[in-house]
DNA sequence: ACCCTAGTACGATAACCACCGTAGTACGAA
DNA sequence: TTCGTACTACGGTGGTTATCGTACTAGGGT
């Protein structure tokens, strides 16, 4: 028997279901900016993506789990265990279809100076 | 001696102050998305823009100030006095150069419907 | 079987926030 | 000067959140 990876999946908004309230409230805060941003250098395919202990915060880990799922409930990542890592990335098909532009306006505006 | 306008200024962030988190701290709230909203009907010249009452608001006046202050705090809006009333418009300019796009996808994104 | 790594769940704490009502100020009009 | 309108300041309340530490589970490697 190999080795098989296994996959536990993890409740999502459906993309209809993504609210813009949700999505500017998990966007202002600089840590999940700082992931977001970080998860832009990811690809979003198969096999790509970041762990969550990839993208390094100040902060405890249990905090960091929180606010991994504040960015998940708000359908701005998805997020799907495969071993003991759970990967994450960018929902930005879903968000650019609901809301257009508004990710890369707001990446934009991360990676501005100052 | 003629009835003059009496105009009182109060303070706001300078443009190169506008920080991101507060904008978007400041707009994921319904109500204030109301009100950015509605800020967008008027225009933003001399003479324009909108008193705190015209936008009506399903919450107390004093709530209701409270938002307009948090909106101005972030930069998003301009305030000034004139006479008893407030007046309000959006600061467009310092927003989009600041943050090029993104004022226009957030208004694009809170008119598209449910 | 054992352990290591990755992440979670839970409870606590302190800060913050939306909201209200009441009392008060600023201004212009009568 | 008296009044009304527009807005504010303050204090309080209940709900939410960011943070932590500790104890725990899941999965894979040895």
């Amino acid at each position: 028997m190999p080795t098989t990876t296994a996959v536990r999946e993890l409740p999502h908004p459906a993309h209809e279901e993504i609210r813009l309230d949700a999505v500017l409230h998990a966007l202002a805060d600089p840590m999940r900016l700082r992931i977001v941003t970080a998860l832009n250098g990811y690809g979003e395919g198969e096999g790509q993506g970041a762990t969550c202990s990839q993208i390094e915060l100040p902060v405890a880990t249990s905090t960091s789990t929180h606010h991994f799922r504040v960015l998940r409930e708000a359908g701005v990542i998805n997020q799907c265990y495969r071993g003991t890592a759970k990967i994450n990335c960018l929902r930005r098909a879903d968000l650019d279809a609901r809301f257009p532009d508004l990710l890369d306006a707001v990446l934009r505006a991360a990676a501005s100076p100052v």
